[in-house]
DNA sequence: CTGTTAGCGCCTTCAT
DNA sequence: ATGAAGGCGCTAACAG
């Protein structure tokens, strides 16, 4: 049912209906609720369309995620979501599957259905096309995970967090201590817990043993498990993700090795699943939720208020450490 | 830009550009050409919302989920993105984190939201109202997951599956095999797997044990940690979905007991991560991504006919078995 | 094959 | 405080 319907029902002009709805205080008490009681009669819906064509603006937000298999971005979405709602805003969820040029196809998609602005992560904010795209159209957008001091952020520290878990190995008596990584070319985080790491290990005054890569998560298990078969192996493992934490204790396992005697293992991002796995994955824990939570106050506050979004409004959220039962002392 | 400006600059009519663009046969070669040039020329992007009140055709499809925190339905979700994507339509997904009233709630912002169709999995078919509310308003809509003969459903067969997964056990020598299930009261999908459970054991002529049923997924591990301290005590547990099964390794290993080798545990739903596990996850497979696919072809054809979906034309995926690690012979 | 025209439903000046 | 009217960008008759 149209505004035109209301309006005939109410027996008042269609601006008046447009107004008890959008701006009621500019209308009569009175006609206000004929308004109201007439739009419930005739089951009035608005039609968003006409309203964006009209207002250009149209009350959603794009979500741009590498991929929602790893439960660390189904978490985040699950923020983004909430928040969203919580603001009246829709959300458009896009995934890129970790393709680069999956990142400028969302964004294309998400600019051409009309999105308010974006929040996304990408593989790397310093070189992303998505980003100078989305830059180009003076469209708004945050950026989840990703650090950079020229975009707006939110996002944990990846360089301290690594930092403090190599401490607490150390604390722990380990000293051959290795690092786990995806493809750090393909993400701005894999390099800043890189560098975290070697700068624990540099702290410590502890030589780094080699950064296994794995580019192919897939292959993660047996790539872990042949480092892990060359003398001198470390006695822990730093992943950089959960799931690549996991893998390396199954790859632990089909080595032969105990986890956490033989080997301790750290992940990163603090997934929920972590929890209930055994041994329960030690971990680096991010507020996922409260990523994505953020991420759209920020994006939505600087909507309401016309206003850019600045990089100085980043974002550094607390990072925590879940000791769970993959990580013990170092073996004798 | 508009389609106004594209018309100018081809010295064409506003008509034959829209023509050009949504039925290029019914315009000349030459001025086809024309009109793409200029509208590459102006940058013109076609508004979606003007569309869309035009037609009344938003070619968006809502999408339901109870929770994206469980991979399945982020599997199953990824299905339906492609298939979405491919047929040229936007999705809007909504979760519904197991709260009945939730289910509603998103459907009626999907009908707000204008969306041409809606992909859903609800608790209970039978008695949803989420569902009735589709019906009544007449959108368009097709059921994964869930099973009912007057709907259109994708799914698996959940009884045989279940029946199957207890031969399977009873060759390995089980007979003492328990189940654990969620709150069968909230998903048709529990109800229809305990069925087949209960089918299975008779077949084999044994006695069920008691089913371990868990209301909240937060105290799993004890409950199920409970029953394993019980004399008589299970050998095998079917569990109606993976997470439970992940929980249910780590119970046993709480219990001192030994999967597979005291213990043999198997899941439902197949979720990739399971094979990543140590020991990996025994379970029943569907085929998620294209229970999610399958469901989104199905609505865009019955879309394209303006046809309206038929329960005859629900699907019966084939499932699975894995057999994994964590299921082995009955003790001795 | 192409042009003209009338809205789709809504918001928003500009009057009153 | 309310009404009248224009137009957002597009598609679908209807003419030619």
């Amino acid at each position: 049912m149209s505004i035109q319907r209301v309006a005939r029902e109410a027996g008042v002009s269609v601006a008046t209906v447009s107004r008890a709805f959008n701006q009621p205080e500019t209308v009569r008490e009175e006609t206000r609720r004929r308004v109201a009681s007439a739009a419930r009669r005739v089951d009035y819906r608005p039609n968003a369309s006409a309203r964006t064509l009209r207002t250009r603006k149209s009350r959603v937000l794009g979500v741009v995620l590498p991929t929602l298999l790893n439960p660390v971005f189904a978490e985040c979405l699950q923020g983004i979501a909430e928040a969203a709602a919580a603001g009246g805003y829709a959300i458009v969820p896009m995934t890129t599957e970790y393709r680069l040029a999956d990142e400028l196809h969302a964004v294309t998609a998400l600019r051409a259905a009309g999105v308010d602005g974006v929040v996304l992560v990408v593989s790397n904010p310093a070189t992303s096309i998505a980003l100078r795209q989305l830059q180009a159209d003076g469209l708004r957008y945050v950026l989840a995970y990703n650090r950079h001091d020229r975009h707006p952020c939110v996002a944990v520290d990846g360089i301290a967090a690594l930092a403090e878990a190599v401490a607490r190995l150390t604390a722990l008596g380990h000293r051959r201590i290795a690092m786990v990584s995806g493809r750090r070319a393909a993400s701005d985080r894999a390099q800043l817990r890189y560098r975290g790491f070697l700068q624990g290990m540099a702290t410590a005054g502890l030589k780094p043993l080699p950064l296994t890569e794995v580019p192919f998560v897939e292959a993660a298990v047996e790539q872990i498990a042949a480092t892990l078969k060359k003398p001198g192996r470390a006695t822990a493992l730093l992943c950089s993700n959960d799931l690549l934490a996991i893998r390396a204790m199954r790859a632990a396992h089909l080595c032969g090795l105990s986890v956490p005697r033989d080997l301790s293992v750290v992940g990163f991002d603090g997934i929920a699943l972590g929890e209930d796995l055994t041994p329960a994955l030690a971990t680096i824990t991010q507020p996922n939720h409260d990523i994505g939570r953020r991420s759209v106050e920020l994006l939505i506050g600087a909507l309401a208020d016309r206003r850019p979004i600045d990089a100085a409004q980043s974002l550094l959220l607390p990072h925590g450490f879940r000791l769970g039962e993959s990580c013990g002392a170092a073996p004798a």
